[in-house]
RNA sequence: CGGGGCGUAGCGCAGCCUGGUAGCGCAUCUGUUUUGGGAACAGAGGGUCGCAAGUUCGAAUCUUGCCGCCCCGACCA
């Protein structure tokens, strides 16, 4: 992409009303602009990385095994009502009336949708286990909609849900996201701590927050600092037994302000006691038939008796993400994104638009880029150096690669590794392999 | 939902107390010069001061109501 052509609406001074930095940043990055409070446009770039971390959540979620679908934003209050869910969610679901007057409501989280589905469809024990999902916008009315994406009202989810005939089966779907989870957080680019939560509204018994840590998270969190830096799962055969990935991490204390238990976390060897501010980034839980019993969600088992299916329900919230990410990795100048998930591989700078040399070396190292599938930005505006480094700063490209005719007197560009601040003179050429080489393995 | 604050040009703000022709910086447009880390000069455009009612000869400014937004807390898959 060229710059030129592009849509990137900047902000130079910091809006007045955002006061965290992945807020302020994704403003003035020109990724978001908010419509109302906690409603947000997703601006290119900002869309660009929503969309990149929806394909690598989606891409995790198959490998488990589960299955992509898309339900409604729109649903009605019918299915809330069997489960007596449409008195208890309270003001925080949008209700709506068609123009019949039937009452609708904007989906907050699906439930007792998909538990319709299922239901609807799924007759026999020879189905199962089943893990469904999808990756859709959801809204809930916050009393106070804060912090940019990360506590918005509306926010894009990917939530999984699983049927299992038994409780047993349901602990395998169960440790089966477990370990997803891990490894999406891993390719995002982050360190996420599975923690022992609260199931709160939605019930149930078997739950972990996995949390980001970062100075302005909403929740103070407890853990073993070893949790932290342990290496992600990986490849590993989800139809085998995970139980060692679960438990290798859950035997080691982690917790939520709500599910703290002080004695326990002081049995930590006081180097290894870590408490900090988190983010919540994902929610799993086990709720067995909490939903499937009262809406009749059966299927027959081998003795030719109803079974009530056992369920799970699994979300990552995408749109929060973005912010999550940036709050990890972002320093005074700007964001610093992890290679996954930025919004271009490198930003080519022509500091001299004009200048014959640098426009087509410039262009040279763009079109090589391109054909490589980095995915450059080319920044081909007219206009002062300054203001093009510190452009690049903000939006935080992994890569800078400076033409100009200073170094092109001596034959070399300048790449600068933007999480390091590491600057390189080399050629043309040089330039180009070191960026390919660094996304080989990404 | 309790407490507090804000709404004036695209963005950031001053003016309001003490009513009298709406300002500053940045951005934008034109021209000239400049160019290796947020350039300089000259010129230009852009606002029914959130909305409504009231007080007044006169309201951005005072009063009342409404709307919107933000912060702290409580709340929160």
């Amino acid at each position: 992409m060229r710059l030129s052509r592009y849509f990137l609406p900047l902000l130079k001074e910091t809006p007045s009303d955002a006061t965290v930095a992945s807020h302020r940043y994704m403003l003035r990055a020109g990724m978001i602009r908010q419509n109302s409070a906690g409603i947000y446009t997703w601006l290119p770039l900002g869309h660009k990385v929503l969309k990149k971390i929806e394909q690598i959540v989606r891409e995790e979620q198959n490998k488990a095994g589960a299955i992509e679908m898309l339900m409604p934003t729109i649903q009605s209050a019918e299915l809330w009502k069997e489960t007596a869910r449409y008195d208890a969610y309270g003001p925080e679901m949008l209700r709506i009336t068609d123009r019949h007057d039937r009452e609708m409501l904007y989906g907050p989280t699906n439930e007792d949708m998909i538990t319709d589905v299922f239901r609807s469809f799924v007759r026999s024990y020879k189905d199962l286990p089943k893990m469904l999902y999808h990756i859709q916008w959801k809204f809930r009315d916050e009393r106070r909609p804060r912090f940019g994406v990360m506590r918005g009202r509306e926010f894009l989810m990917k939530d999984t849900y699983s049927f299992d005939l038994t409780e047993e089966d349901a602990v395998k779907s169960y440790n089966k996201m477990f370990t997803a989870y891990l490894n999406t957080f891993a390719r995002l680019g982050i360190k996420a701590v599975p923690m022992k939560a609260d199931t709160g509204p939605i019930g149930g018994d078997l739950s972990h927050e996995f949390v980001i840590l970062a100075e302005s998270g909403e929740s103070e969190v407890f853990c073993h600092r070893d949790l932290v830096e342990m290496a992600p799962p990986g490849d590993v055969d989800f139809d085998g037994d995970l139980s060692h990935i679960f438990d290798a991490r859950t035997s080691l204390y982690a917790a939520t302000e709500e599910m703290h238990d002080a004695d326990e976390f002081a049995k930590i060897p006081t180097d290894k006691q870590l408490s900090a501010r988190g983010i919540e980034v994902g929610h799993i839980f086990y709720f067995g038939d909490k939903y499937s019993a009262p809406m009749k969600a059966t299927v027959m088992d081998s003795d030719g008796k109803p079974q009530t299916a056992m369920m799970g329900s699994y979300g990552i919230g995408v749109s929060r993400l973005v912010g999550g990410i940036i709050e990890a990795s972002h320093d005074e100048n700007g964001i610093v994104w992890p290679k996954s998930v930025t919004p271009f591989g490198a930003g080519v700078m022509n500091l001299k638009p004009g200048h014959e040399e640098s426009d087509d070396v410039s262009e040279d190292i763009y079109h090589k880029l391109v054909a490589a599938d980095v995915d450059p930005l080319l920044d081909d505006e007219k206009g002062s150096i300054g203001v093009k480094f510190s452009r690049m700063d903000l939006i935080g490209l992994p890569f800078q690669i400076a033409v100009g005719p200073r170094g092109l007197k001596e034959g070399s560009v300048e790449v600068k590794d933007r999480a390091t601040g590491e600057k390189q003179n080399m050629t043309p050429d040089e330039a180009v392999a070191l960026v390919i080489a660094a996304y080989t393995d990404v």
